[in-house]
RNA sequence: GGCCCCGUCGUCUAGCGGCCAAGGAUUUCGGGUUCUCAACCCGAAGACAGGGGUUCAAAUCCCCUCGGGGCCA
């Protein structure tokens, strides 16, 4: 255990937002990278705009990405204690009162420098300070006063915020030295931008860190992506939770802001989605079929374990989001499947002969393994005499919705010859009404 | 408007004075791949914002300009 103390210090007055989230994380890998400690703030002093929902929503979007806190706090509960360090700042003759409310003096001249442990050194000139509010005439305190008070309270050793924050640095920095205390390090990060380069905001699409959970997102692509932006350990692109612990440090955080891009998140979600095991990703799956309307709750429980395991392993590298899984999965339930439009071409009038063959083979066969159905099929379609490539496209389309997916035998396999012969016997039945 | 920050392929980035006629990843486009798709493999396209310095040598250091962003008004 090191000294390392950070926090993360978010108003509860909406969402979680991807950017939060990010300094969430490089705070929370800091802490656990050091063996430090990483506390969650609630700054809720702003009592109109705070809400109860906001601080739910905080607290289920980190506890989705696995980022645990170690000690919890609410601003409100400490008001006291601004007051007190007011009354301090006022003993030493460093703040005064007037209008009703407690000011802070700011030096006029000279310059004062920060040194930020990423973006090295900053300077500011005094002359263009002026006084701050403190404490209002209500006896709260002000942003930059409160978060001075907390995190000397907190013992941070480490203030790891976004770049928003550089320029209210000097102004706490002040405040430190006039109460006779060592200031903590700071290290201020780029912001995250949205497509057209200014901060990311709502105006942007999906922002919101649950959002991405319910667009079928995985926690581990999401701080996986989260991490790589702004951050960087060589050419390494994919990075366990332990991986990012063992090697996050502020020397491999950027200067410069970076964009959100949504191509790349989905890229590593298939990343995730591939490396995840089997039950897990299937026990995430059950979650999404019911969310997507894909299936009932009884219609999952009555599929086979080794069915949707063996689904998951076939889909997982053909999708991009459980979302996308889930609908994939589609074909695994009873029910007619409708033919995409761009495979309407593949169905002609006679194919409903093949398929009523193929269908009737397939309720007789023995070995339902997707071998076993492979030697069935050629089997009927050498008495045809057609070639597999007559067949199986169209009735890759009957039997699973879609015209692309895994190999034609395994698909059968894993529908199961009963529902795929259903299926089969449908369409025969569809393509000689075209017929007539 | 004032102050501050930033500027390498479309995007994320490696690079911290010579190893760079700039590497990886993603995206896009080709090719290979027993029915398709995905995966995988191969290939193509694609960047040091511009201009001055410093130096034997600059993507790397300094200055200016331009561009983008943030904060405060």
């Amino acid at each position: 255990m090191t000294g390392v103390r950070v926090r993360f210090a978010p108003s509860p007055t909406g969402y979680l937002h991807v950017g939060g989230a990010r300094t969430a994380l490089f705070n929370w890998l800091f802490a656990r990278h050091h063996g430090g400690t990483f506390i969650l703030r609630i700054e809720d002093t702003d009592r109109t705009r705070s809400t109860e929902e906001a601080i739910d929503q905080i607290v289920a979007s980190l506890r989705w990405l696995g980022l645990d806190w170690d000690e919890f706090y609410r601003q409100t509960e400490r008001l006291s204690l601004h007051q007190r360090y007011a009354e301090e700042l006022l003993r030493r003759g460093a703040a005064y009162e007037a209008d009703g409310a407690i000011w802070f003096r700011m030096p006029k001249e000279g310059v004062t420098v920060v040194h930020d442990l990423i973006a090295g050194k900053v300077e500011f000139q005094n002359r263009e300070f002026k006084d701050l509010v403190i404490l209002r005439s209500d006896g709260t305190p002000t942003y930059n006063f409160a978060c001075v008070v907390d995190d000397t309270e907190m013992g941070i050793t480490h203030v790891i915020r976004g770049d928003e924050h550089l320029p209210n640095t000097p102004k706490q920095l002040h405040m430190y030295w006039a109460l006779g205390l060592t200031p903590p390090k700071f290290a201020h990060i780029p912001l995250i931008l949205g497509p057209d380069r200014t901060k990311l905001s709502k105006r942007h699409g999906a922002v919101s860190v649950l959002e991405y959970r319910r667009k079928g997102i995985l926690p581990e692509a999401m701080v996986n992506f989260l991490a790589r932006l702004g951050w960087s350990h060589g050419d390494q692109e994919i990075f366990s939770r332990e991986e990012l612990i063992r090697y996050f440090d502020l020397d491999g955080v950027g200067q410069s802001p970076s964009v959100f891009d949504e191509q790349k998140l989905l890229w590593l979600n298939r990343e995730w989605m591939r490396r995840l095991p089997v039950d897990e990703l299937a026990e995430l799956l059950k979650e999404f079929l019911v969310l997507e309307g894909v299936a009932s709750s009884e219609e999952i429980e009555a599929l086979p374990k080794t069915t949707l395991y063996r689904a998951v392993e076939l889909f997982r590298d053909r999708s991009r989001t459980l979302v996308e899984l889930a609908h994939t999965a589609r074909m695994l339930f009873p029910g007619e499947l409708a033919v995409p439009a761009e495979a309407q071409e593949l169905l002609q009038p006679e194919l409903a002969g093949p398929f009523v063959a193929i269908a009737q083979a397939l309720e007789r066969a023995g070995d339902p393994s997707p071998m076993g159905l492979e030697t069935t099929i050629r089997e009927v379609l050498a008495q045809l005499n057609l070639p597999l490539k007559a067949v199986a496209l169209p009735m890759r389309v009957v039997v699973s919705g879609s015209r692309v997916g895994p190999g034609l035998f395994e698909v059968l396999a894993l529908v199961g010859p009963k529902l795929a012969a259903e299926r089969l016997h449908r369409a025969a039945e569809k393509l000689k009404e075209m017929k007539g």
